[in-house]
DNA sequence: ACGCTCACGGAACACCCCGTCCGTTTCGCT
DNA sequence: AGCGAAACGGACGGGGTGTTCCGTGAGCGT
């Protein structure tokens, strides 16, 4: 919204103050806490908050823009690898962690409302599309199953943020968990029964 | 609450009216849609819900009850199949079926809340320590994973709780696909890398 | 058919949320 | 130090939710 320069010391000061601790409060506690909230977290008054950041979605893309930029780092990395079975795990690892660390973020990511995701559906796209390229990899080497699609690894997504637990250590222990399990029922087995058909997600490319 | 015997006729057809919209409710919308809605489509003021049932949670107990009738259903169909592995697939399929298709019951099933759970908390931990059974058996005959623990089973309902889709349909298709692959990451294989640690989850037997 | 009683439902209460207004405070330049 | 402009935050409006009150109306035994 406002350039960083030629700003007011405390006003710069609240902002990035807000900023972290919004992030933190998605993580943790999702996207339903109050701004009230936030901004007593943040040592300021609601109107502070709005002034800054106009609405409330607008707080949101400004949160998880870090985030998203964590995730297109996992799919360079992913990419990069040179055994493309083994650039597919990683990415599922990676992403399902992100993901578990960040219910905010993770509910963005796989929601199609248009609230959230104005400003994010491009950007969610092209990574979808760069997943898309570490499916169809994987799948050339054999190591992955033929019927695998990318609405499969936004299934993993999904289910994955349905995972709760008490702390985000366990949180993050059972998304590891069932990230090894996705990894299990990803690969491609001599004894594989074949898969029931695929379903419409609320995100996906083609 | 009441007992259904002498009651005026009106207040039955309520009640069971009220009742039949809750649970349609709560498994379309969720836990979140207003009592004033319920009572909407129900045909009566939201006076009468609170007459029948004095408070929400009462309201999700009774309309669960008959969810986890058929939970218990599940299982007993599941441990009355000769072959255990099979009996643990049936178990999988059909409870990650009944949990796509009412999310209400879903989110009261996996969740520790007290609100919900009071009522329901026996009669869980008794489903839970039959799939319990399930899993043992399944694991003698070398089919399951020898690592797989009751902990994954409601890992795998949690994660289906996650699954969203526009319409119940294509809801239910995607909870088919994932309940295909779980299987195929429960099943022992011969290339089966060893799991993370299991976490600690909400809800849970020993 | 009557009337007592039980059940109904609209209105109201208490609370919480997003977003805004405006008088007050604080910054930063001279 | 003084002053203008920018930023602050408490209070407010509008909307929504769980739950309750109470005057009204419908069921049912006589």
């Amino acid at each position: 919204m406002t350039s960083e320069a030629s700003q007011r010391s405390d006003a710069r000061d609240n902002r990035a103050r807000i900023l972290a601790v919004a992030r933190a409060a998605f993580a943790t506690d999702g996207l339903d806490i109050p701004i009230r909230e936030i901004a007593r977290r943040s040592g300021v008054g609601p109107a502070t908050v709005y002034r800054h950041f106009p609405t409330k979605q607008a707080l949101f893309a400004a949160a998880f823009a870090e985030s998203m930029d964590t995730c297109a780092t996992i799919l360079d990395d992913a990419l990069a690898e040179p055994d493309p079975w083994r650039g597919f795990c990683l990415m599922i690892e990676r992403l399902l962690a992100l993901h578990a660390l960040d219910r905010g973020f993770s509910r963005a990511f796989t929601s199609r409302l248009p609230e959230v995701v104005d400003h994010f559906a491009a950007e969610r796209d092209r990574s979808l599309r760069r997943v898309l390229d570490l499916v169809r990899r994987a799948k050339e080497t054999g190591e992955l199953r033929a019927d695998v699609v990318l609405e499969d690894v936004v299934l993993a997504l999904m289910a994955n943020e349905g995972i709760r637990a008490e702390s985000r250590e366990a949180r993050l222990a059972a998304s590891r968990r069932f990230a090894a399990l996705m990894i299990q029922a990803f690969r491609a087995q001599p004894r594989a029964t074949p898969l029931p058909p695929v379903a419409r997600l609320p995100v996906s490319v083609r």
